[in-house]
DNA sequence: GCCGTTTTCGGCCCGACTGTTTTCAGTCG
């Protein structure tokens, strides 16, 4: 933060202002549509890359979709006041816990509106204790099925807040395993993956499953009787849901296969995406179901085999999966402007691994020979700088030579190199934790934060990029999902001086990092600059983490081209920044 | 409150399930 200039709210804290608003707005039994508005618009602010509130400061925010001048209005507000004015008003109204009634199971607005101003109950253990003593029902329209479970719901702990969504890379082998298990049954014709983690998400909750088959019941009573099912949530004759032991619930569909592409566009998501596709189709006369197309004035249906068919017959190209989040992707495929995605096949060498020469848990020698077989032609090893102090440098980089030399008098190996890289530890004064002689030695330099992280991250990262040796910068926001908050980095910045300076980031593959964020990630290719994926795998398995990375740019709308290691190890040497 | 290949006014995604209101509103994804 610059002295003098007060600080902007940032996107989710503007957004979480509109969704309080509207779930206040509804409590109070306002206008649905306006409610709606204001939901939309703090979705479009939670999956805008830059600041919204500078956008609204300039005028800007209303070219936004969802946004128009009154929400931009409200965005000034709460820059110049804190909050929206609507909102400061209805939170006098409205008792602070009530909105969260909305949020336990099987209660929606109308119903927590009821219990509020019917029974008067105006907090979450009042609520409990009201539910327990059996006084709801036979009020608000509550029976004693309803009372039961939110009885059971209060119960547990933190029922009002929503619920935990596990990491995409300790989730997705388990469901593509499950995918496997299925897919080898006799009755199973189409097996996918669909929900959040079809879209790569960082985080996923539902593991929806799609399938067709020649006989439904045969497949679902298959899926229910895995071994590692602990327990049978549903089950139906098309469709079951099944819980394992670490507690994920599993979705199976079986669906007819006439209208297998359009389930699977529909569970495949997201809902925005979905949403915007159907109101998108009612203008031209169509309405979108799961089953079907159909066109509103002869009443004709069209249902589709194939996921590509429904999209084509709407009039768009195929929209990968990752883009479909209402985040441009269907203007672009009208126009037939969907990029060309990066794919994991593109990556030609992993630009930030390490061994056990510092933290890792696998020597160089496997390392390396994982890193051939996966196909690749250069690979950096970048232990930590700190635990290669004294002669330690020296002789993990006589290791890397001998073994060089090795793989190159193979005549049967592929064209292979092991690149001298470090990573180094950017201090909080802003310095670099090794010697410009040392960094000197290195083929490539991954300056990163590990330490303070909340002490000027932006400034830090600032500085190390000025240096002529630094290449990448690691992990920029040192976010851990679900662990450790992002460093407050202003991003946009940071992207700036990386294109000034030819510094590159990376994304880090790692699962509960990911970083930089998707969001990030293409504000970062708006902006014209190369991103490198890499997996900072510690272990051999590690290395296959890469596939998140892919995905998280994909996500982020990166091509090939915007991807520095889809390049020779030699085109990266020329793009890079000059050496002192 | 937003938006526009009919529209600056009059619309705003769709279907399934649930529980309870005996005919459907509310909730969910």
């Amino acid at each position: 933060m610059i002295a003098g200039v007060p600080e902007l709210p940032r996107n989710d804290l503007l957004a979480e202002q509109f969704d309080l608003l509207a779930d206040l707005m509804e409590l109070e039994g306002g206008d649905g549509f306006r409610i709606s508005a204001y939901r939309k618009a703090a979705a479009r602010i939670r999956e805008t890359p830059s600041s919204v509130a500078q956008l609204a400061l300039d005028g800007k925010a209303k070219q936004l979709q969802g946004i128009g001048k009154t929400i931009e209005a409200k965005i000034v507000e709460v820059v110049d006041e804190g909050e929206i004015r609507a909102l400061t008003k209805r939170k006098a109204e409205v008792p602070a816990e009530v909105a969260t009634f909305m949020r336990l199971p099987g209660l929606g607005p109308k119903t927590a509106r009821r219990i509020w101003q019917e029974l008067g109950i105006t907090t979450a253990a009042d609520l409990k204790a009201a539910a327990e003593a059996q006084g709801l029902r036979g009020h608000a329209g509550i029976g004693a099925g309803t009372e039961e479970k939110i009885a059971a719901a209060l119960a547990r702990p933190k029922a009002t807040e929503g619920p935990r969504r596990a990491l995409l890379g300790t989730t997705l082998p388990k469901l593509r395993a499950v995918v496997e298990v299925l897919r080898e049954h006799p009755a199973s014709v189409e097996v996918s993956l669909a929900g959040s983690a079809r879209r790569m998400r960082e985080t996923v909750r539902d593991l929806d499953i799609i399938a067709t088959a020649t006989d439904a019941e045969a497949l679902v009573d298959y899926f229910c009787s895995l071994r590692w099912v602990v327990d049978v949530a549903a089950r139906g004759s098309t469709k079951a849901t099944v819980v394992s032991h670490d507690g994920s619930r599993f979705d199976l569909r079986v669906v007819p296969p006439e209208s297998y592409g359009n389930l699977l566009q529909h569970f495949t998501g997201s809902k925005h995406h979905n949403v915007a596709l159907r109101e998108d189709a009612v203008r031209r006369g169509f309405s979108v179901s799961e089953y079907s197309v159909t066109e509103v004035e002869s009443g004709e249906e069209h249902s589709f085999a194939r996921e590509e068919d429904v999209y084509r017959f709407l009039g768009y190209d195929w929209i990968p999966p990752e883009l479909r989040e209402n985040g441009g992707e269907l203007a672009a495929a009208r126009k037939g402007a969907l990029p060309a995605l990066v794919e994991l096949g593109d990556l030609r060498g992993d630009l930030h691994t390490h061994t056990t020469w510092s933290d890792g848990k696998d020597p160089l020698e496997e390392m390396v020979a994982s890193a051939q077989a996966r196909g690749y032609a250069y690979y950096a090893i970048c232990d930590h700088a700190q635990r290669l102090r004294g002669d330690l440098l020296g002789q993990q980089s006589e290791q890397i030579d001998a073994l060089n030399e090795l793989i190159t008098s193979d005549k049967n190996s592929a064209p292979f190199r092991i690149l001298k890289g470090i990573e180094v530890n950017i201090r909080p004064d802003g310095t670099l934790d090794v010697s410009e002689e040392d960094l000197a030695t290195r083929d490539w330099v991954v300056a990163s934060v590990h330490s303070r992280f909340d002490h000027n991250p932006t400034e830090r990262v600032l500085g190390a990029m000025e240096s002529p040796y630094v290449d990448c910068i690691g992990h920029v926001t040192n976010r851990k999902i679900g662990k450790r908050t992002p460093s407050p980095v202003d991003v946009e910045r940071v992207i700036e001086k990386a294109l000034e300076t030819g510094t590159f980031l990376e994304i880090n593959s790692q699962p509960d990092r990911l970083d930089l964020t998707d969001l990030h990630a293409r504000a970062a290719r708006e902006a014209g600059l190369k991103l490198v994926i890499d997996s900072d795998g510690h272990e051999v398995g590690a290395l296959d983490f890469v596939e998140l990375g892919v995905g998280q740019a994909r996500r982020a709308w990166l091509t090939k081209d915007d991807v520095l290691n889809t390049r020779t190890w030699k085109q990266i040497e020329k793009l890079r920044k000059k050496r002192a």
